[in-house]
Order: C-alpha cells, then sequence, then structure tokens
DNA sequence: CGATAAACAAAACGATCGTTTGACTGGTCC
DNA sequence: GGACCAGTCAAACGATCGTTTTGTTTATCG
C-alpha cells in the first residue's frame, strides 16, 4: 500500500477512559478517518485506538458506513448551528456589512478545525468534498442547503448589483478558499511562535478580506 | 463498504485497443482512481477496466504505488509546462496585466480536465490533496515548486503594495478557489445546453475576475 | 532455425478487510 | 432465585486485497 508517514498513528489519542464506547469510538474514528481516509481506516486499528473491541462498531453503529455518517453529522450540525446563530447575530445589528456575513460564514468553520475534542473534521470533510460521491452530495445538500440558503439571500442583499449566477459562482468560490484553507494543505503552515487561536484568527481576516473583494469585484 | 451510486463503473471507458499496454493501464487508472479513490479501487477492476491482465500492473509498475504515482507525473508535467508556456507568453507582452498572469495560472488547469483523453484527472488530484499526506506534500512540492515561485514572482510585480506574507495567503486562496471549481464539487453544475468548451470559459472567466478582485483587495 | 528475452496469462499466496456468531458478564425487574 | 437484556469479548467467517509464482506465448536477432 502508500507507504505515508503515520503507517502508525504517531500520538496517543485523547481517549477519554470514562466516555461512553460510542462516544470513544466516535472521536477515535473522527481522527483516523481524519488521518488516513474512510477507505483506509479499519475498524481494528479504530477499536484498537479508542480501546474497545472489535465488534463494538458493529453492535453500537451497525456498520462502518453508519459510523461514517455519524461523524458526519455529529459535526455538520454543530457548525451548522454555529453558523446561523453567527448570522442571526450579525444581521440583528443596526447595519450589516460584507465582511460581518463572511465572518458568521467563515469563523465557525475555522473554528471547528480545533474544538469539540477534535479538530480534525475539517480534513475528514475536505477528504469527502473530494470524494466527489454523488450521495455525499445528496447529504451535504440535505443538512447544508437552508444554511447556504440563508447566506445567500444575505450576500444578495448586500450585492445587488450581481445576478444570481455571478452571486452562486462567487459563493462557491468563497466556498472552495475556505475549504483549501481548512484544510491545512496550502503552502501557508502556522509558525510555531503563533498561538493557535492567533493563527485562526489571522486565517480568518486574510480569508474575509480576499472573499470581500472577491465578492465585490466589478 | 459505502454505497456509492457507481458500484460499477457504469459507463464504458475509452479504451483504445491498439495502445499498449501500459497506456491502457494508465488510462483506465486515472479514470478509476478519480472515480474510486486510490485505496478504493483494486487492481482487478482497474485490469478489468483496462482489458488487461492482473499481473501487468505489478509486471509494467512494479507495484500500485508506482502506478499512483506515475498517473500523477504523468499529468502534473503537463499542467507544469502548459502553465510555464502560457506565463512566458503574457509576459512577453508589452503590457501584462494580472488577469493575463491569472488565465495563465488557471487556464491551463482548466483545460487539463478535459482533453488528453482523462479529464478526471483533477479529481484525482483534489483528492490527494485532502489526503493530506506530507509524502505527497513533498512531492507536489518537488514538482510544483518553481512554477509557482515563477507565478508568485509576476504576481509580486503586478501587486507591488502587498507584503510578501500577504501575497502567499491570496495565492494560496487562489488556488483553493481553482481546486474546489476544477474539482466539479461545487453547486455550479454544467448545464445540459451549454457546450463542454464554453463552460470551462465561463469557469475561467468567473474565477479570473474573482481572483484579481481579491489578490487586489485593499 | 534455434536462442534469448520481453510480454502475457492463469492460478495461487498470505494478509487484511467488514461482519457475524455464540458465549459470558453485570445489572434490573418480577 | 430466576428471567431478561444490553454490553462486551474472543474467535471465526467469507470476501477481497496486492503481490508472486509458474508456465506459455510472442517477438527479436545471430
Amino acid at each position: 500500500m502508500l507507504k505515508r508517514s503515520f503507517d502508525s498513528i504517531g500520538w496517543a489519542l485523547p481517549v477519554n477512559s470514562s466516555a461512553s464506547t460510542k462516544e470513544r469510538i466516535l472521536t477515535a474514528a473522527e481522527a483516523l478517518f481524519a488521518q488516513r481516509g474512510f477507505e483506509a481506516a479499519s475498524l481494528r486499528q479504530l477499536t484498537a485506538a479508542a480501546g474497545v473491541n472489535l465488534a463494538a462498531v458493529n453492535y453500537h453503529f451497525g456498520s462502518k458506513d453508519n459510523l461514517v455518517e455519524e461523524v458526519f453529522k455529529r459535526r455538520l450540525d454543530q457548525l451548522n448551528n454555529r453558523r446561523l446563530a453567527a448570522l442571526k447575530q450579525v444581521t440583528a445589528q443596526s447595519e450589516t456589512t460584507l465582511e460581518d456575513v463572511l465572518g458568521a460564514f467563515i469563523r465557525p468553520a475555522l473554528d471547528l478545525s480545533h474544538d469539540g475534542g477534535g479538530g480534525l473534521f475539517m480534513r475528514v470533510l475536505a477528504r469527502a468534498f473530494a470524494e466527489h460521491d454523488d450521495s455525499l452530495r445528496k447529504f451535504l445538500s440535505d443538512n447544508y442547503g437552508h444554511v447556504m440558503r440563508q447566506f445567500t439571500t444575505e450576500f444578495a442583499k448586500l450585492l445587488p448589483g450581481l445576478s444570481k449566477e455571478e452571486l452562486y459562482w462567487r459563493i462557491d468560490l468563497v466556498t472552495g478558499a475556505l475549504t483549501h484553507a481548512m484544510s491545512g494543505f496550502g503552502i501557508i503552515q502556522r509558525k510555531s511562535d503563533v498561538s493557535e487561536t492567533t493563527h485562526r484568527e489571522q486565517t480568518a481576516e486574510h480569508l474575509i478580506r480576499f472573499a470581500a473583494a472577491g465578492l465585490r469585484a466589478p
């Protein structure tokens, strides 16, 4: 198989021994999926990392596929809720700027990369994006659709000169830039003398500045 | 395993029966890797699609890993050459605009998605991006580095007001938007009444307009 | 022609995969 | 106490994986 620099996990998983078996599986799954991908991550690696029996996955989740779906749902619901809450907050202000809405779109996504105990989920999502599965597309559309529609409506208000098609295109490109930044693949790497929080805020600022100008393009 | 809408390939591969075994394997591999991923695509599916014997892969390429690398190299070399040629052409003009350089960066990548017999490679690349493997990062850096440096130099000339760090960030975000657009995952889908060529040119125009504004952001 | 080597094909190899089975545990309720 | 049940565990199942082996065909060249 492909030689990877992490044929063994290499770092200890933060297994909370007091957590339930289900929780421990979910936590380990998120990390392992992010690191190895859905197909390459085996249930034997996963259950060993989680400190549970091999059969526990099929017992608690029915199948590996269901586990994948659960890992997704857990984080996507979080992201959706935070995005909508942030959007509600900025639109409640007397004057809402494009940067405000972009912040509500971008910051919860970047935040997700480091809290909730995981922080690797965005890589999972980036991988899933790339997998380009039709059933995944439908799943994301079902779970993301209403959020994207709300943001699109707000963007449209703030960019009245844009045609619908042009607007869809540009939001799509913003999503691409955001996904790329989140996946951490880009050339920009956090320097060791910058804290994770600071780096995330810098990323958000760069993204918002870039995206705002792109959206406002003539 | 994950239920996919294409558990069987579903469409006939354009296997040129006169092509050499090596070529047929490479062509089939590119399509299958794009569709299923590197890990999920089995040599049995691959060789069946290519119309060659199972052992042919290990005979001609040594291993599945080497095959993956060859698939990459073949397309990346093409992309690098076309980008550099396009860049050389626009910088030879009396006046080079930011849009020109962006076109030289973006158009060869978009073109790659539909010619050369494959057209699925960019999905492969997008997947690879998301896999976030360190060895892959090194591989891409080795094969991409000099091209990116040349483009960065040109961008720097055209955007004298930008700090180096800011410039790196913005080029990275442009790359993200480009990758996303190429992967075809976005909400924007080609309509059936638009030809592939037209759709590609529209994509290029949207991308260039968006990226130029983003790069020029105050 | 005979020799040499590259190319192809069929079959099997050991390993690993997701999943299932059946036994055993500890606790809960009648 | 005995019946019940969710949970855990070791062990095994059949399938599929990448790779190797072994033998045959095909082509090249002295």
